[in-house]
Parts: structure tokens; C-alpha cells; sequence
DNA sequence: TTCGATAAGTAGATTCGCTACATGTTGCCT
DNA sequence: AGGCAACATGTAGCGAATCTACTTATCGAA
């Protein structure tokens, strides 16, 4: 999968990994790995700045603690995070449907 | 739908558009938004930068034309270009898969 | 004769995912 | 004891592609 199809997508697949339980950093990257089945591997350089990113937006909430002598900062989904995972989901359909009007991936 | 969604999706599309026939730039920007349901609306200063990238890149090939006192620059798909194509559509397979595994837009 | 549609382009800004680097802990294997 | 994989978080700087804004030009209709 090339690096920059997820442009733009990326945002809403680490809100949804949240969205029923918290998780820091790392169990994030894990999630992902699990749930794309295999195929979304993201470099810490690319998760890391992003959390930032949606934190600093009002999007997600972190908290530090420290598990087995290791720190960890875990995220929580925040009421403007829910509404924006929400209508990513909906953007998501609509994208999905605008590049396969065009594609037409059925077709060879 | 937002900017860069598109990034990295949107060369398989322009390819796409002028698989069965050749097509000039602005005819190429009527198909996308036909065939979008009028959601792919491109500023002009995204389709030629990027059908010369596509040429460049040796997937489109262009001729020039005058056709009712305006000059054209119709482009057709090459060899390299149809490849590319069919493993655009196959790469929208797996990134389709990808996201949908994450985000699993069924659920509210 | 002005305006919308047709037609093609460039310059520059922005954004964000990437590579590469930096730091430290825990626990297993030899 | 030493080393290495996994766990855990982060920054700096690059590059690529899409965008906004602008330019140029023709044609037909109001």
C-alpha cells in the first residue's frame, strides 16, 4: 500500500481504535496492525506527531501513568472526538463511493 | 470531503477516466465529475499539474489539437499506463479493506 | 459587449506521512 | 554478564501532491 493514500484517513482510523476503550501510544499501533490485518504497520514517526495532532485539536485526551516501569501516555475519545469519528465514518462513505463511480473496480 | 482524502487516489482515477477513449484535460475534469456524482469538482491547478506528472511518469501519452478554434491536448493511455491502472484498482482493493477493517463504518 | 463556458497552464503555500535519529526500560536467551 | 527483542515515547527535517489564486485565450449567447 503506497504511504500516502492514507492522507487524510489516518485521523479517523485512530479515533475509532479508541473509541470503546482507551489505549496509549503503542497498543494504538497494535490495534491497527490487528485490525487491517496485518497491512497498516505505522512507523512511530507517523502515529506519535498524529496523537499530537488530534489532541491538540480538542480530539483526543491523554493521561500518563506508568505500567511495569514503563511510562505510558493513553488516550481517550472526547465528545468532539466521537462527533468527529462520526461524521469521518460518514466521509469515509462518501469517498468510498467517489472512487469507485470513477474506478469502477469490478471491471478489469 | 476533504483536500488530501484524495492523496495517492487520485492518478488510478484520471487513468481510469480515459481507459476506453482518449480524453482532453477538460473533459478529463467532466468525466471525474460525472462519474463522481458531482463530488469531484478539480481545480484545474490539480488536473494539469498532475496529467503532466502522469505523462512524465510515462503513463499518459498527449497530442495537441484545434478543435473549434480551441487548442486541445488529448491524452490516451499507454502500455505502462494501463499496468499501473490495473494495479491501482487492485491496491483501492486492499486499502478499501484496510480502512473498513479499522474503521468498521457499519457501526454507529 | 459583456459574461459564461470551453481550454490550458504556472507559482507558491500547506499539510502530513515518511525516514532517521534519540532515549530509556524490561525480560529472555546464551 | 552481555546482548537483543519487545515495549514505550518522542523530534527534526524531507518530499510529494493537492490546493488557492492567478494568467491567457477562444467562442457563443444575451
Amino acid at each position: 500500500m503506497k504511504a500516502d493514500a492514507l492522507r487524510g484517513h489516518l485521523d479517523p482510523m485512530i479515533l475509532a481504535v479508541v473509541e470503546h476503550e482507551p489505549l496509549h501510544g503503542y497498543a494504538i499501533m497494535e490495534a491497527l496492525l490487528t485490525r487491517s490485518g496485518g497491512e497498516l504497520d505505522l512507523p512511530t514517526g507517523t502515529l506519535y506527531p498524529a496523537l499530537r495532532r488530534l489532541e491538540r485539536a480538542g480530539y483526543l485526551a491523554s493521561e500518563w501513568s506508568t505500567v511495569g516501569g514503563r511510562k505510558r501516555r493513553t488516550y481517550q475519545l472526547t465528545s468532539a472526538g466521537q462527533k468527529m469519528l462520526a461524521s469521518g465514518k460518514q466521509e469515509w462513505l462518501t469517498f468510498r463511493a467517489v472512487v469507485e463511480g470513477v474506478l469502477r473496480p469490478g471491471q478489469a
